[in-house]
DNA sequence: CATGAATGAGTGTTCATTCAT
DNA sequence: AATGAATGAACACTCATTCAT
């Protein structure tokens, strides 16, 4: 008990993850720099060159491990049959994966000019665009798109922009849910057919 | 004596504040440099600063511009008693609104945390808050909060980042604000009194 | 007379110049920093991005100036028949345009590992190989390719190697020319039919 | 007590020079950094320091390696008479020198700016200036003496910048090695005397 | 025999801003 | 109404080198 055994070679690394995700959040990814990453550590710039190739790399490595539980959200989501069900469940896991994933959609949503020409914004935009894709598989009237962009939103925004609604934050996810959920049950279920060939897309 | 009496001296101002929105929208604020909407004009960059005190004041400007079909819709909503009926309405002259504010919300959206600091990222967020204010004005039940919320943000951010749904951008307008008033539909008129007393914060 | 009457809007453009001519060729091109140019001109390393848009842009600026001679003698060669008399000619005219061009082609010499990858270094190179190639057009035998080359690194090479040799510049000069000529004398002339049909690529 | 009884310790450190001379040779000394050899060898820079005091150390040693023939070809040359065999006879052997050790000369070529203030450089510098010397002892003409310096030129700057002159490296050898002889034949001997003074320098 | 971790000094480049003219 | 010239502060990034293990 106590004190890591076997690890502790340098937690420089994981270090340099949290206090730039921290500055990455409060004060935006181009407004963070290097130097100021470097002094709250109490290192030098050259160090974090040492543990990461560039500052989007950083960026890169924060993605990775937050991001893990929407990505394997989409595994699970695109094994599934495209139905009404799916999505139900589809919007309840999001909503839970949010929850621990949102610093970084916190971050993609507060920057996206700047991280628009580097490949990790392509790939944080990427999680955010399939998620939606497979909620809209099928072959949905336009009014009911509608319905399923909505309920997406609902739960999308309303992880990271609502903290003035009051309640915790877990009461808050469980209310935008309920919200998002009735607003999808008015979407009509698709044609099984042409939704299981569209789904296989 | 002509037509234009005290005008025209220069269309300069305008011709940079509409430069200057392009730039922002395509580019960030941060990441559009005043050498760039200098070049982009053919002026010199110390010509901008004759024109306005900083870059800053470059987006108030156009801020103001285009912001005043929301602040006009403020002023209007603020005379209004907070009933559910107001908040309806509110809810279909914001989604009308927004169509013409949008590309100043676009840069709020896409900037947030460039803009955390500066007076006019203030001014905007303000805007949009006091639109959500309003809305929720009244003593609902935290589910009945949620619901509102959930309609604020269909419509909003509806505006600016569903180009994916298909249809044309009014078509995207009419049938978002359809489900966003049909999400609205299942709040709890809030006791008037209360809701008196809550609508003048 | 006196103080230049019409200039003086800035002479900083061409101070800039002479100062890093200066010192690329006393330190080389890649260990003087644009620090040390502005320093030595009082100046801060900003006010040499107003005059130039990159580093190497002060190069290219300074070879264009210097190496106009070398470039005027090619335009002038390209036009004439290319006849052992032009050749000579061509010699005579090279050591001497190596005078004033001296400069950059000491930095080139001394640079090339470091102007490899760098445009204005293929411009350097290409001036010399072009020279080299009017020395050589025509259909001339494996050795006399030969005498042709020594010719023409002896005024080339010649022109900023020995210093060590004693005498003036123009002393030296006059007697590597000499001995230049004297081994292209010993080159037989190209028959001029073939001469005239390589001499036109 | 096998074959190779007190050596292969490990190869490393050739492996080293091999690699570096390599780099140096296609990117310049300067350009060349220790982490591209590190990681082109599949070790760590820390690596190159147990093996290699500094970088500069690394190019010594491949100096050291290479050049060794041109400083045996000095030794001997220092013991003979400066009659025109003898300089007949060190320029003989200086081509065929050149054709192992010409990776070094290239680097030296190619790196002067560099190298000017680097120990190496002046060791490097050393050998050329030296067979430059011997070959100019004795009490020549002026005339003369360029004669000499043009015959050095053609074999000493022949052997790496015209790789355009086409045949093999050996006939270019050959065929420059030939001029660089008939040149060296317009120079009348030096009074033995005075020779003999000015050649124990 | 070698590595992992880190440093300090430096690089070229960009930016918003100022001001005399 | 606008320009030409310049500044100071910052930035991301690279390098040769060191040292405990």
């Amino acid at each position: 008990m106590g004190s890591t055994p076997q690890a502790r070679r340098s937690d420089t690394r994981e270090r340099i993850q949290k206090t730039a995700l921290d500055l990455f959040v409060s004060r935006g990814y181009e407004k963070t720099s290097l130097r100021e990453i470097a002094e709250e550590l109490g290192v030098t710039k050259a160090a974090l060159y040492y543990h990461f190739k560039t500052k989007e790399d950083i960026l890169s490595a924060i993605s990775r491990d937050l991001g893990r539980p929407v990505d394997e959200l989409i595994v699970w989501a695109e094994e599934q049959p495209p139905t009404m069900e799916t999505k139900r469940e589809l919007l309840r896991r999001y909503s839970v994966a949010l929850g621990s994933a949102m610093p970084i959609y916190h971050i993609l949503q507060e920057n996206q000019a700047t991280l628009r020409d580097l490949a990790i914004g392509q790939e944080l935009r990427d999680r955010v665009t399939t998620i939606s894709r497979l909620m809209h598989a099928g072959d949905l009237a336009f009014e009911c798109h509608a319905r399923v962009a909505s309920a997406v939103m609902t739960v999308h925004f309303g992880a990271f922009t609502l903290d003035a609604l009051g309640g915790t934050a877990e009461e808050r996810r469980e209310a935008l849910l309920e919200v998002a959920l009735d607003t999808l049950a008015g979407v009509r279920a698709p044609d099984p057919a042409s939704a299981l060939a569209a789904g296989g897309n």
